[in-house]
DNA sequence: ACAGTGCTTGCAAGCGTATGCAAACGCAGG
DNA sequence: CCTGCGTTTGCATACGCTTGCAAGCACTGT
């Protein structure tokens, strides 16, 4: 009842060694039936639980995953943050967060502080390491996982959707549906998606023949996109079409540009990427590619586990296939919705 | 750098006594400025860092402080769980979070778990725990404080904004803007937050001689909101002012009232609460009721590591008052701005 | 009746660190 | 040169648990 009880004084109350109570609390250890009622008696009447911590210290194993995550207002990261979250708890490990700003140095001593820890398991959500820190943790044997974010490195594990193939899309649609000067807001080009998405739309530029109208670095942020917005729209000429990194900049880009009047869908095409909850909401209508979330989770916490409860795991790095998202935010060609792309 | 590194191995290298490590690594322990020197060269050169868990099993005090929060889609709590995780980063603690549904069992397994993760302290975010689970952390000396939700108990700390008071300003506000019918969305009836925001709203109106025009509960659901919204403003006769339980369902609100051809601020008047970023964002300029997070997480860390470390502490509950965010979601009363409430 | 077999169980050795205690040390005052 | 005091250091133990090992046990087949 004090909130202090060892496994030592069930055994005592149980008449039983602490050996015994140990292995009626291990799965997968051998106790008879008749122990196993004794002690658990004994337990419950005490109030007894084992202490994780302990056992984390002799096992090696904390059943702790470290999760490292640059920002949360960009909505996809809550989302993935829950749905990683629960994809764990059924596993049997929780959550460490850490939030880090962007930079290598904060992310290596974040990621020390897991290793300390004894994390055994460790989620990059958008945000790099230092290749030299990937050594360490993987000589340390700790399985890192890069999510949405993809990096070379001994043992990094990247899961990602495929970002280059995304940006070739949707700038594809928007060639087709007549749009002659079509602007990027890129992501943060210190980011592999923010690269890959303008690779995409650059490829797509030069196999249609048309030059990019502008093509700017949106940082991923909010006010820096809005800002690009403005002075796009700014000039005599103007886009007719922004492909934007993001959907949160892409929010960003609706508001500018409603605020100077002009009606997305109609005056000018906007398009996202992601697909985050709010894109669907009636306000924004956001026509984008979807990341598909979920897969992503499942894959990320799958491989992790994978890495950390087989020791042949061999390092598996996946990505996966997005899909264009049709609203009102964006001309669609004619017929386009039945032929997809 | 094998990545196991102990303590032992470091004394060897350095010729002194494992003792001595362990006290170059805790702060406020003697040692003299050559072993210091010796140690920490051998440290660096092994890469040695200390084992949390096994520091923590000896001493008692994990430094890890346990978060339990239901959903992330309002984006009230990302918000909180960013701040949170920032200002107990500083002070040398991390956040385990831990999702739960928000039912009494759900969030009561979850902070057995937390408990036998020995977390020095545990933040429940506009979850309620059952009083007996309360009674039994309280007897294991884990400090708990509810974030943004108020509930009886020993031992249980509440960190909340005034809202009965802000409900009631916010309804005053609406009267105060020659509103005739005023209907209420309310929060989930079953969270003190709900509860309290809604009397507030019952008194003044009362107070003021008018009838609820409607009054349901919203359940804090997006897509309950919105079909409240639709049925009422259905009939023949519809509300010319709606005040939202809080921002996420407003922005429900508002693009179901969009929906069916009304504007927001013009022909009927909405007001959130919460004041979360996305109600600042042009597309939905939400007037709404701020809760000052900021000062919420500064209370909460405060309080809690003031439990963890000084054994004599006091409980303590607070309340912070908010403040009208006025926006262009509602009519404003003639000269208001000015003259405050 | 006896050796063999498959479970249970207790013993004891750790896991990596903090810390009370007492010995060792350095140094100043007499 | 001796005593006394403050600082530094090592020894040993404890934290709560898991797990290899070998002994104990109840049965089975012959």
């Amino acid at each position: 009842m004090t909130g202090k009880v060892t496994s030592s004084e069930v055994a005592a109350r149980a008449g039983v060694s602490q050996s015994a109570v140990s292995r009626v609390f291990t799965p997968g250890a051998s106790a008879s039936a008749e122990t196993t009622r004794k002690v658990q008696r004994a337990a419950t009447e005490l109030g007894y639980r084992p202490n994780s911590l302990a056992r984390a210290m002799v096992s090696g194993k904390s059943r702790i995953i470290g999760l490292v995550v640059a920002y949360l207002d960009n909505q996809f990261y809550p989302l993935a943050l829950e749905l990683l979250s629960n994809a764990l708890q059924v596993r049997g490990y929780h959550l460490l967060v850490f939030t880090a700003p962007n930079s290598a140095e904060s992310v290596d001593g974040v990621i020390q502080d897991l290793m300390d820890y004894q994390a055994d398991g460790i989620i990059a959500a958008s945000v790099s390491m230092s290749s030299d820190l990937a050594e360490r943790a993987r000589q340390a044997g700790i399985p890192v996982v890069l999510f949405n974010r993809a990096q070379e490195g001994k043992g990094l594990l990247n899961v990602t959707s495929a970002n280059v193939d995304g940006g070739r899309k949707v700038t594809e649609f928007l060639i087709r549906g007549q749009h002659q000067r079509i602007a990027h807001i890129a992501g943060w080009q210190g980011s592999s998606t923010g690269r890959d998405r303008r690779e995409g739309f650059l490829e797509a530029m030069e196999a249609a023949g048309l030059e990019p109208f502008a093509l700017v670095d949106g940082m991923y942020k909010r006010p820096v996109a809005m800002e690009c917005a403005r002075q796009l729209v700014a000039g005599r000429v103007r886009p007719d079409a922004i492909f934007v990194g993001n959907d949160h900049m892409a929010f960003g880009v609706l508001d500018a540009l409603r605020h100077v009047g002009l009606t997305p869908g109609e005056d000018i095409s906007v398009v996202g990427y992601d697909d985050v909850p709010l894109a669907a909401w009636d306000a924004y209508a956001l026509t984008t590619f979807r990341q598909p979330v979920n897969r992503m989770v499942e894959a990320t916490v799958e491989i992790l586990i994978d890495q950390i409860e087989t020791d042949n795991a061999e390092p598996e790095s996946v990505q996966f296939e997005g899909e264009l998202i049709l609203r009102k935010s964006a001309r669609i060609p004619e017929g386009f919705a039945n032929e997809g792309l």
